[in-house]
DNA sequence: GCAAGGTC
């Protein structure tokens, strides 16, 4: 029996390889510099394996030529047009390759991600090795993590394809398709039919079902900003100067109403108080905190905190983390598991980063009884662990540098303790009102030592006993002013995003990086923040189509979530209840109704400007 | 000249 095994990367199937044949394996070249074919024995189920890989999706949809001229049709009919699936010229060498190796094996077995997108790229296998030969059986691997047991197990008893995943993949991509070509084009076109300067510029006006929820998340905090009124308010200051380690300290007490917006009021309450002039303590509450260590990284985190922290975009950080992966310094680096697996060899990676001059010593720290298992987030994509460094990486210079930094020490930081710390909480009365401080001795920094990043200061406060009274150093009314909201960050953006299911952790930096070359968003250097700003065009798109679509706008991020990603529509073919044609008819229905009143109000209010 | 998803 010969087995073919094709992963969805050549990373997995180099590690599948590893693990099922214990070493002992071949290694062929194909016409693809990047994909190898492994070939071994499996006695444990008397085959021939070979293991081989693709890089992500093989087939690509396109409009056929009749339509890919813009002035050829109405972008109307791109809705019902033909959409034509192929192999694109960069694939053909993989394709040769499954081919080839198909031909002699007698069983498929599919070993992607175990993901829906995976389920649909070992659709896309499939149907090129049946081309080779059509009787080929075809089974599937299911994983969750590439550890020997998990792996043995997938090998020994696999499972079917799930058509109803792949289904729905493959209606996601036919309806972003028509959708993005069919209103990027009427979008383009109508702006250029009008506007002369659309005309000279040849600037694609797109259309996507990501960019714009992206778009529309940075408008609606610039309305916020723009409409923000700031108003006064009033609250009442109280400070006291007390002996601490022989010296005078001044202890803030923060009013518990925080403050109010009427003055007169905050007047009433301030004369109140000033009956009796001496301060009661009620209660002094002491006790051991913890600040947690992080948790373990996933790429969204990894984007925001590089942007936030390194200031570097998150294209960028995504990039350099790539290029890092395939140097063999870090692992994987697109997933969302923040857990990682019970049998996850933490010392050995440990010991690795003890030679570093920076953060040696901690580690050999943590190897020395110091150890701490790492946090369990919520997440768990079952097909990557968290990032962490696979390798010692010295000679690093610069944001490569900066970024491998940061994973390693992350990493240290997750395998350490929480700091501890001892909090002290005064509460007082003054006349009728109740005011309180806090004071905060770091007692063990743990993981703060090696993870610069966070910030947790001490701040001590003197004694106070139950029961005392004492007359305030100062008691006044201040007046402040509430501030408006700050546009967005790029870090703001990515969680936004992130929690609306606006593409995915390989996919949200693109989508801001596609918002700001089509001069939809200006980035904005404020000091040492960059923030987001929408451009005039941005504004009007995002408005117009809010004034159209209201509730179901195609700004917003509903339809995308319902459309896609955690949707509702993709969800009922995913199960069954709905077949992927009836699915995609409704859709496109909701769509094309959207894009003939789009098209109407485009040209009014173009024929205004 | 168009989308979003995977990967190198």
């Amino acid at each position: 029996m010969r087995v073919l095994c094709v992963a969805e990367k050549p990373s997995i199937a180099r590690s599948i390889s590893q693990i099922l044949s214990g070493g002992r394996v071949e290694t062929r070249p194909t016409q693809n510099r990047f994909i190898k074919n492994f070939d071994f024995n499996y006695p444990q189920t008397n085959s021939t394996f070979t293991v081989t890989a693709v890089a992500g999706h093989l087939l690509a949809h396109d409009f056929p030529d009749a339509y890919k001229q813009w002035s050829s049709c109405d972008p109307f009919i791109l809705f019902d047009a033909p959409i034509h699936v192929t192999v694109p010229a960069a694939n053909k060498t993989i394709e040769r390759n499954l081919m080839t190796e198909a031909r002699t094996a007698n069983t498929l077995m599919i070993w992607t991600d175990c993901d829906r997108e995976g389920e649909n790229i070992g659709w896309e296998i499939i149907s090129v090795c049946r081309k080779a030969r059509p009787n080929i059986v075809v089974k599937r691997a299911r994983f969750s993590a590439i550890i020997p047991q998990q792996i043995h197990r997938a090998a020994q008893h696999p499972v079917e394809l799930d058509e109803a995943q792949a289904n729905a993949v493959e209606a996601r991509i036919t309806l972003d398709l028509r959708i993005g070509a069919a209103f990027t084009r009427m979008q383009t076109l109508t702006l250029q039919n009008r506007l002369p300067q659309f005309r000279e510029k040849r600037d694609v006006v797109s259309y996507g079902p990501c960019q714009f929820p992206t778009l529309g998340f940075v408008v609606s905090r610039y309305n916020q900003v723009k409409s923000f009124t700031p108003e006064d308010f009033w609250y009442i200051s109280l400070s006291l100067e007390r002996e601490l380690d022989r010296e005078m300290k001044k202890v803030d007490f923060t009013w518990r109403r925080g403050h109010l917006f009427e003055e007169d009021v905050v007047i009433e309450i301030y004369e109140d108080g000033m009956e009796s002039p001496r301060a009661r303590v009620v209660k002094v509450t002491k006790k051991n905190v913890k600040k947690w260590k992080p948790l373990p990284l996933t790429t969204v985190e990894l984007q925001k905190a590089g942007s936030r922290l390194l200031k570097l975009a998150p294209k960028k950080v995504l990039d350099i983390a790539e290029k890092l992966y395939q140097q063999g310094f870090l692992s994987y680096p697109r997933t969302e598991t923040d857990q990682y697996d019970p049998q996850f060899d933490f010392m050995s990676l440990i010991g690795k980063q003890a030679v570093d001059p920076a953060w040696g010593r901690f580690a050999q720290g943590l190897q020395e009884g110091g150890f701490n298992a790492p946090r369990q987030g919520r997440n768990n994509d079952k097909a990557h662990p968290p990032i962490h460094p696979t390798a010692h990486a010295g000679n690093l210079a610069g944001d490569d540098k900066k970024v491998y930094e940061f994973i390693t020490r992350r990493f240290l930081a997750g395998c350490s303790k929480d700091a501890e710390g001892f909090e002290t909480t005064v509460d007082i009365e003054y006349g009728r009102e109740q005011f309180c401080a806090t004071g905060l001795i770091v007692l063990q920094r743990n993981y703060l030592d090696v993870y610069p990043y966070d910030k947790w200061s001490g701040k001590e406060i003197p004694d106070f006993r139950e029961t005392e009274e004492f007359e305030p150093t100062t008691c006044e009314i201040k007046q402040g002013q509430t501030t408006s909201p700050s546009l967005l960050t790029e870090a703001d953006l990515v969680g936004l995003m992130d929690k609306n299911g606006i593409g995915t952790d390989a996919t949200i930096a693109q989508h801001i990086q596609t918002v700001i070359d089509r001069e939809y968003v200006i980035e904005r250097m404020d000091g040492a923040t960059k923030h987001l700003l929408p451009s005039t065009l941005g504004i009007g798109l995002v408005e117009g189509y809010n004034e159209i679509g209201f509730d179901r706008s195609l700004s917003k991020p509903q339809l995308r979530r319902e459309a896609s990603t955690t949707e509702r529509s993709m969800v009922q073919v995913c199960q069954g209840e709905k077949s992927k044609d009836q699915m995609l008819m409704e859709s496109i229905e909701q769509y094309r109704e959207m894009y003939v009143i789009a098209k109407r109000e485009f040209e009014k209010v173009i024929s205004v400007c």
